[in-house]
DNA sequence: TATTGTTATACTCTATAACTATA
DNA sequence: TATAGTTATAGAGTATAACAATA
């Protein structure tokens, strides 16, 4: 449990990382901008993946990652094909090009962090992806409000009047 | 230094914090997003400031701080005087309602984040902001290219004939 | 009737460029 | 001529709502 200063400094930090992503952005192809690189990540990552379970990672409207599949599509760096098990369904893949565009980004962000951060050790770069990832995992999917009280289990006894 | 799966792995929680930005976002005031937040806490930090110095500290361009500043100025939050030393210039300050204003952000953020991280110790939270804030240095304002080379350090050598 | 995905619309954030006033 | 700041405009990210197709 941590005091209330640390909680705004925290608060502070958060705000300030923009700065960070906006230096990784400005290093992106002028066609793939965040949004689609973060899709082709995740497609990198997890293999195959349906718009709702991108949506789902991605912590976005679905409506978000259906116009990035559709800018990805466009460009031919992924295919969107029809679920057989369920036609309302589109299951996104990388496709040869996408691949390579993945290649790309990875190359030019890598090169950038390994700049910036050429007087980090590998242990503090560890720490601080562990934190990140820990903190992410706290937030995005609002924890579910505790399922409608599971009531009570159901008893022998005589249920109290209701009111 | 550390090794290239980690840079990657780095930029991917990077990307994802903003699933945690937008959880931040989605609890301010209506009429206080989070660009105009984060000038009330900049200026609540470091008191008055330039247009040009909350610039910098943002890493924005000034006209992003501009519309900002215009935008609490004109819901009483700050107040915009004249440079005497500088009639170019403004100075940007808190008013008591913009501290008030401060003060509800602030218990927002904070209520969120001791909510989501009830788990973290203080001493977690203290390492995340600790490099985070060591993250943030590293970036925002390309290191401007080392100046024009120093040349060389007058001395009594004769110097070398230039080619 | 509920769910998957798409599209239209609106809002925020940011950068670039043109402009005004002052240095 | 250079700098501080403003404004107009454009591009990107996201959310909401309405809609189509399928479950």
């Amino acid at each position: 449990m941590a005091e209330q200063a640390q909680y705004e400094e925290l608060a502070r930090q958060l705000s300030a990382v923009g700065a960070v992503k906006r230096d990784l952005g400005r290093i992106l192809p002028a066609d793939c901008p965040a949004g689609a690189a973060a899709v082709l990540t995740l497609l990198g990552r997890h293999g195959d993946l349906r718009m709702s379970a991108l949506a789902e990672l991605l912590a976005v409207d679905m409506s978000v990652t259906s116009r990035h599949a559709a800018h990805l599509a466009g460009r031919g760096w992924i295919e969107r094909s029809p679920d057989p098990a369920d036609k309302r369904s589109r299951i996104l893949r990388l496709t040869p090009d996408g691949e390579a565009m993945l290649l790309e980004l990875s190359r030019r962000s890598t090169e950038l962090l390994a700049e910036r951060l050429s007087d980090w050790t590998e242990e503090e770069v560890g720490q601080l992806i562990r934190l990140m990832t820990r903190l992410r995992a706290c937030f995005g999917a609002p924890p579910p409000p505790p399922p409608p009280v599971p009531v009570r289990e159901p008893t022998t006894r005589t249920p109290a009047q209701a009111t």
